[in-house]
DNA sequence: TTGGCCATTATTGTCGACAATATTGGCAAT
DNA sequence: ATTGCCAATATTGTCGACAATAATGGCCAA
């Protein structure tokens, strides 16, 4: 699942790792607010460790701070998304623009390997494709552009808050079938190296992401 | 200058704002070693704030940091000059999108009114504009984009490198006029509400930027 | 002389205590 | 009864000390 390896080394790191994992799915809610000694003795780690991984939390928008106030978990609302999926579309529009450019052939031929190897997984009807082809073909997009700050943005930002999204929000619906058209003609426009088209494609594909989700929000309201 | 008004209310804000401003300004040269202690003394503040002053930094990506070794300033070099302009044109590019559909009708007025109380400036062939009159063009912008999370990334993260780059590599030539020009068409766009050319005309106006700055450093380079 | 191992040293990581600030509740005055 | 002020309380911000890890330098052996 994670593809980006990033290992934790101290125990920063580790409270870092699983406080946004916990506010990610859900196991401090939304808007909630996050008391440093409580989390301290929660973790069983010092208010010092408990404070710099709420700072790291802090950039990557999943929380926010006011000084000598506090620290809250972001709360959920459709404009937030639609403005994080308009930076996503920028951005992985860049990078599918540069994955045709400087993604090697051998990962080429890899990227389409993975979608064949899903096709009959998606044929089949089963909703696995949603859940972890979707995040693997995207993060494989974005490693290729070699271009390490917009995959920090993307790996570190944005895609924790989309999951977070995803996961509580309770969307895992449809669109599978057409999701995987749209890859693969994303695919088909890297390995004819036609950046341009590659990042038409991923603007295209995110915004009808984006426009499915919102709909679906709409429909959970009323 | 400094369009956002973000003021310090803690220590650790303004250990964190001298740091940076600091590091941009070329006070801590490029590529050298953070010390916590020695900072800590120089700033007279305690190690704790100093600590939270460089993870800050860090998610800047204006210093870098291995467990238990310590962080240091980023290295400039050419590659990642590229890497951060590609990311500027995509994130940019949106925001101008989006600033086309958001501006306020007294907003777009104001932008036009300060290019053309530039324009003699321009005219008469004084070098102020690449300075303040460039950023302060492009913050209204991104500002304009009323996208929060493009406006973090944009204002918080990017421009500071940039502006390390620009200072450091003594960059503040020429383009005065031609780029003048280009913001002009922009604004043009903007104001005829086309958001699709608004974005088109900014990513090839950073595109330039780009392609001057990478000559220019060739040219140092022999 | 050179290479590798071990002790020493310096730096970062973690902790608990104290200081400063914001919030909350009650009291008094109108 | 309501509003404004003040004190009490709780939470965050800052600090110095200790623990753990990595870098340094010397010593011994081949």
């Amino acid at each position: 699942m994670n593809l980006v390896t990033e290992q934790p080394v101290t125990s920063s790191d580790k409270t870092f790792f699983q406080l946004r994992k916990d506010i990610v799915e859900g196991e401090v809610s939304a808007g909630s607010k996050l008391s440093e000694t409580e989390l301290a003795t929660r973790y069983a780690v010092s208010r010092a460790v408990v404070r710099e991984a709420i700072n790291r939390l802090e950039t990557c928008h999943l929380v926010e701070r006011k000084a000598n106030v506090g620290a809250r978990v972001v709360a959920l609302n459709p404009e937030k998304l639609v403005s994080l999926y308009q930076v996503r579309e920028s951005l992985e529009g860049m990078a599918a623009r540069l994955a045709a450019v400087n993604m090697s052939d051998a990962e080429i031929a890899a990227l389409n390997n993975l979608l064949d190897s899903y096709l009959q997984t998606v044929q089949s009807g089963e909703t696995y494709y949603q859940e972890a082809g979707d995040v693997d073909f995207h993060y494989r997009i974005i490693l290729g552009s070699k271009n390490d700050h917009l995959i920090a943005m993307l790996t570190e930002g944005i895609y924790h808050l989309i999951r977070m999204y995803r996961v509580q929000l309770g969307m895992a619906g449809p669109r599978v079938t057409t999701a995987f058209d749209e890859h693969k003609s994303i695919v088909q426009a890297i390995s004819n190296r036609d950046a341009e088209l590659a990042e038409i494609l991923m603007r295209r594909h995110i915004l009808y992401t984006k426009n499915s989700l919102e709909k679906k929000l709409l429909q959970q309201a009323r």
